[in-house]
DNA sequence: CTTTGCTTGTGAAATCAATCACAAACGAAC
DNA sequence: GTTCGTTTGTGATTGATTTCACAAGCAAAG
C-alpha cells in the first residue's frame, strides 16, 4: 500500500516506532498494543494507529501488533530493507564525528566517500577510505554510487557543494551548514541547524514564566 | 508583547529571519519588505508578517521593516540579547566537534563546562576548560551556572545524564543521543536525531517515484 | 456457541497552522 | 493637498494534523 501523501512528521514517528520495536523485540515481547508503542514513543495511541494504518493493517483487534512482523514491515516502509551509500562532504571535526559514529552503519547507512577542499586533508586516510579532492566529486560520486550526501562544510561552501552533488546525480541531501540551500524539485533536503536548536531553547527559557 | 502561544515552528522561523536580517544589514540595506525576507528565507510573505505580528508591529506600511531595528527586536524576542551558559555532557568526537565549533559562540552560547565518565577523558584540557567527572556534575553545574545542557553521550547514559542535569537545576536540554528522554513538565527538551534524519531521506528516496 | 474484555481501524470532530485578501497607512510625486 | 503605488497588519478562509469515539473483530473463558 502506497498512500497519497505521508507527512514528514508521520515518517519521523515511524523511525521512532522502529526503535521502540527494536527494544520490545530485544525484551522478548511477541506483541505490542498501540498503547505500549505510544507510551514508549511519547505519543498517543490513536496517533500510532493512524500512522500505521496509512500503510496497511498490521494488527489484530483485541490483541495488538506482532512485534517482529511489524518491525519488518516498518523497516520496509522506511526503505531500510537495504543499505544506503552515503557521501560526506567536509572532513572537519563534525565530519569526523559523523564518520566514526557507529549508529549510521547499524541502521544501514555506509559512508563510502569523503570530500574536502583543504590540501591538508585531501589524501588523509580515514578508516578504509581516503579523503578525496572536492574537485573530483563528480567522478567519485558516480564511481562509488553515492546516493545521499551529508554536507558538513562551512556555510559559504554549502550551496556550491549541493549544486555539485545534485549535478552528479545525488537526490537526497542532509545539510548541517547553517544556511538555506536552494534545490530543484525532486531533490530531498533535510536541514539540521544546531544554532536554531539552541536559539529555540533560549526562547523557551526566556518566555517560560512570567518573569 | 507576549503572545499566548507561539508554535515551535514559528520560533524556528524567527531564527531564520534573524540570519537573513544579518545578511541584509551586512549588505547595507536600511529596510526590507516581508517579501524580501520571505524570498531569502524560503517562506511566504504572509507567513513572515504573521510571525512578526505575534510580537508587535515593527514595520511601516508602504515601506517595510527597518533592518537594524527589526534585527534588534528579533534578537530580543529569541532571548539572544544576553549570553547563555552551556554544559556539554560527553567528551567524545561529537562533543569535541560541537565544542570547537565557533558558530555557537557567535550566537551567544558559551560552553562553560564539559563532563565525561571516562577516566581517560576526565582531566583533559579542552581550550581553557578541563573535562570534569560526571560524578561532580551537580557541584560544577551550580558553580559554573550552567543554564542549558547538551547531551552527546551514548543512548544508554542519556536518561541518567538528563535526570542529573535537571536535578542540578538545568531547565533546557538539547539531546543528541538516539533515545527518547523523559523529562518533567517545565523542562524544555529538543532532540536532534541524526539517524531519523537519514531514515527520512531513505523514505523519500524509496517512495518518490512509482518505481 | 455465547459472552466478556480488549484492541484495532477509521470516519468525524476538533485543533492547529498556513494562506488569502483587503482595509489602513505611508512616502513620493506633482 | 490629492493621487498613486506600495506594503503592512489581520480577520477570514483554507488546509493539514491530531484527537475522539465507536463499530468491528479477535481470543479466551465458560
Amino acid at each position: 500500500m502506497r498512500p497519497a501523501k505521508i507527512s514528514e512528521s508521520a515518517v519521523r514517528r515511524l523511525s521512532l516506532y522502529l526503535r521502540v520495536l527494536d527494544a520490545f523485540e530485544l525484551a522478548g515481547k511477541a506483541t505490542v498494543s498501540s498503547g505500549d508503542l505510544a507510551e514508549r514513543g511519547g505519543v498517543t495511541p490513536a496517533q500510532v494507529r493512524k500512522d500505521l494504518s496509512h500503510f496497511g493493517s498490521f494488527g489484530k483487534r483485541g490483541l495488538g501488533y506482532p512485534v517482529s512482523e511489524l518491525r519488518e514491515r516498518v523497516t520496509e516502509i522506511l526503505g531500510l530493507g537495504r543499505r544506503w551509500r552515503v557521501g560526506l562532504i567536509g572532513a572537519g571535526k563534525l565530519g569526523a564525528a559523523l564518520f566514526f559514529y557507529d549508529g549510521f552503519r547499524g541502521q544501514g547507512f555506509d559512508v563510502v566517500a569523503i570530500f574536502d577542499n583543504d590540501l591538508e586533508k585531501i589524501g588523509q586516510r580515514w578508516g578504509r577510505l581516503f579523503v578525496e579532492d572536492i574537485e573530483s566529486m563528480d567522478r567519485v560520486v558516480r564511481a562509488s554510487q553515492v546516493e545521499m550526501g551529508i554536507i558538513v562544510t562551512p556555510a559559504v561552501s554549502a550551496q556550491h557543494v549541493a549544486d555539485r552533488l545534485i549535478a552528479s546525480g545525488v537526490e537526497a541531501i542532509l545539510n548541517f551548514a547553517p544556511t538555506r540551500l536552494q534545490v530543484p524539485p525532486g531533490i530531498t533536503l533535510r536541514n539540521v541547524n544546531l544554532e536554531i536548536e539552541l536559539e529555540s531553547l533560549a526562547f523557551a527559557l526566556t518566555h517560560e514564566n512570567g518573569a
